[in-house]
DNA sequence: TATGGTCCCATGATATCCCATACCATCCCA
DNA sequence: TGGGATGGTATGGGATATCATGGGACCATA
């Protein structure tokens, strides 16, 4: 399975425009993702980025809670507020002016992988948010059990 | 499988009319909508939308429930107040008055995904909405419980 | 004849496409 | 081992297509 890894920092040109570093847009493609999905986090000032498969998965799960219910309208949230980009040719995006606001996003983006999905910050903030997170890692110990990925996982 | 994304605010003319979003009429043609749905929401003061292929969804779970029931009967008022309108040549569709009048909309419709369906809401009333529902989604954690897709999911 | 709905075309805004350039990492060959 | 060639990547700007929206023409129905 393809994973988004490390952090990059691009332009936001004065049209709006960004690229998607390439090893995310590889990922994407692996999973046939006509785009990139793009939502507002509900815990950090920042977008919150994943592919098709991905937000077919939220919107599948949301539809298996009881229709009408008080806790599906709460996630329902998360699917008015995403966004669906094109990727142009050159492997760029257009940024919504909501979303820009939203994160705080200047001239300058920053993406960051988190596996099977991905953040994308402002990148002060993102500065502040990495040194807390790795300070709160470092005095709770951090230890992490693995799963088995049951061999198929790659998925080619 | 298509999913109706983000929220998109339209104008409506002076003749009723008004532009579903391209996004949205994208995915009701992948499911092969003649048209589009339209019904009152029982718990909002907002037009609850879908395609032919949801509509069907709900109308057969009711048929599930027990027959002359009150909760049958109930819900099927949401049968009995659709409405199916057709889109025009310029993707279009005009709203009825009591529906217009239902959801109190006035010069602009907020057309909001959902996922499987879709809202069409006053701006005012939608932000208070979306205000109080991304709070809620919020503190209770907000967490899903994805569901397997078992490959399916990428449909196409 | 009036009224309301549908169709068709014009327009402006804005997103998308396409090409050019600059930069950097890698590769290849001397 | 060094240096030039090569290809991928990010970024900028101009051309083009798409979309939302307004208005007029053409039916129906009453």
């Amino acid at each position: 399975m393809a994973v988004f890894l490390s952090t990059f920092a691009n332009k936001v040109d004065k049209k709006g425009r960004v690229s998607v570093p390439a090893t995310f847009r590889a990922a994407l493609e692996q999973e046939k993702s006509a785009g990139v999905i793009l939502y507002p986090s509900f815990k950090h000032p920042c977008l919150e980025g994943c592919g098709d498969e991905r937000i077919e998965q939220i919107a599948a799960s949301i539809d298996a809670l009881e229709a009408f219910s008080e806790e599906a309208e709460n996630l329902q949230t998360i699917l008015a507020d995403s966004v669906r980009l094109t990727v142009d040719g050159d492997g760029r995006v257009m940024l919504p002016k909501e979303l820009v606001d939203f994160a705080g996003l200047a001239d300058t983006a920053m993406f960051v992988g988190l596996g099977k999905s991905f953040q994308v910050w402002e990148p002060g903030a993102y500065e502040r948010h990495r040194e807390e997170k790795r300070e709160r890692a470092r005095q709770s110990g951090a230890t992490l059990r693995l799963v088995r990925t049951d061999g198929g996982g790659s998925a080619r």
